[in-house]
DNA sequence: TCATTGTCAAGAGCACTGCTCTCGGCTTTG
DNA sequence: CAAAGCCGAGAGCAGTGCTCTTGACAATGA
């Protein structure tokens, strides 16, 4: 992909790649609100009016943050899932999200914590942010053939809106019985409200090391979707 | 508590209120990392030097208005937590957390989404901040009382490092069987991650419109946290 | 080969930010 | 009634995102 023919477009490709490395590595050190481009520009050693050929404009520069971010982060899931046992794979994910979101933590505030002001996400970044949803729906339907995966007793089946509303998660995990596509979503929302709770340091006090507490919930989440 | 005694103090205290009611509202715009002491100043009609006669600095009226926050959704769960029937209960809990996040979304991204860069929350925020943990606690403990708690069969025993970890909550609730008190803390992160997907937009495309999700997710996490 | 076209970094400048300091006026206190 | 302490106003510093203009350079077409 490194065809661009002129040396133009190559210079261009590159110093585009060397902006948001820096500002990656500002991101990590300052966070993301406080991520400057004039202090970008003076550690590229160009002007800060310059950086407005390649992005125009802060929130452009962000945008692309973003979606490296959760294309990074859905990679390492995308990786985590090769286990053959379909619980080992589950817990690999569960680790290989965690793991990214410990490493990159101002990384990972930029795509879970809260919105930033002002900044309206654009389409584009709709299908990487599903990358990490698709692995956990995969895994489940390919439980599912396997006879991996059964419905627990006490999971309704959905009803009313809600039973509409995961016809669309059917369309991309047919086998998956409806009961589990709508507990998919809670143990999606559980993983992130756990590390969330992690990094942003809500669980200091009570499960601080989380490490044992978070592969607990692991174990207990493969249940809860029905995993066995 | 209005007792201030000189008209010097009483003014201070209205002032000091009227800044954080502004702040509020400015907050509600244009969200926390964009609050702007001059523009409070502005509105209050003083010079912008005026206010650090009141906060020290900015990071100092955010933590007065995350306090607030804090406790404010702590009120509302408690608020919530006076119906008879445990599960009824819960659901009002439920209902009282989302929905005051709902009316209050930059508050609640302000304690509960990412933290601000270079701002260090306070030892005083902690208590504030375990009102609604602690009301969930109080439940599990009174519906035990009541003889309406009993764990699942597949609740693991917490070991090792975990167990250690739940003797801190068996403090709060001391006749919580501890596998319970692990799952209290998995419905605690499942909810706010549940919440804070729905506020952040994580939620559009899938379960938007939240309420039967919301209202069927609540349900099946009284019965993951042991409730009948 | 040469002139045109488009891209680029630089610099000045605007309106804004948090914060500090000094200055007088006012209120509270002894 | 004077001393002490608190208060708002204003100027100023260093920083921010962003815009506009200028002159140099590279890529293109005649």
């Amino acid at each position: 992909m490194n065809a661009g023919r002129t040396a133009r477009e190559r210079a261009r490709a590159e110093l585009t790649d060397e902006i948001k490395a820096v500002a990656r590595r500002q991101l990590a050190t300052v966070g993301a609100e406080a991520l400057s481009l004039r202090a970008i520009s003076r550690e590229l050693g160009m002007v800060s009016s310059a950086l407005y050929r390649y992005f125009a404009s802060r929130d452009e520069l962000l945008t692309a943050l973003i979606i490296d971010a959760y294309n990074a982060l859905g990679a390492a899931a995308e990786e985590a899932a090769t286990a053959g046992d379909p619980v080992e794979e589950w817990l690999a994910i569960y680790a290989a999200v965690r793991g990214w979101a410990r490493s990159y933590p101002q990384e990972y505030a930029l795509i879970y914590g809260s919105p930033i002001s002002g900044y309206q996400a654009p389409q584009t970044t709709v299908e990487p942010a599903s990358r990490v949803p698709l692995v956990l729906l995969g895994l489940l339907q390919r439980a599912q053939a396997a006879g991996r995966l059964a419905v627990p007793d006490d999971a309704p089946e959905p009803e009313g809106l809600l039973a509409h509303q995961t016809e669309v998660l059917r369309a991309l995990a047919p086998d998956v019985p409806p009961a589990l596509l709508v507990r998919a979503v809670i143990v999606w929302t559980q993983l992130f409200g756990m590390i969330s709770f992690e990094l942003f340091g809500q669980l200091v006090g009570s499960m601080d090391p989380a490490d044992e507490f978070f592969a607990s919930t692991a174990r207990q989440m493969a249940a809860f979707a029905g995993l066995r």
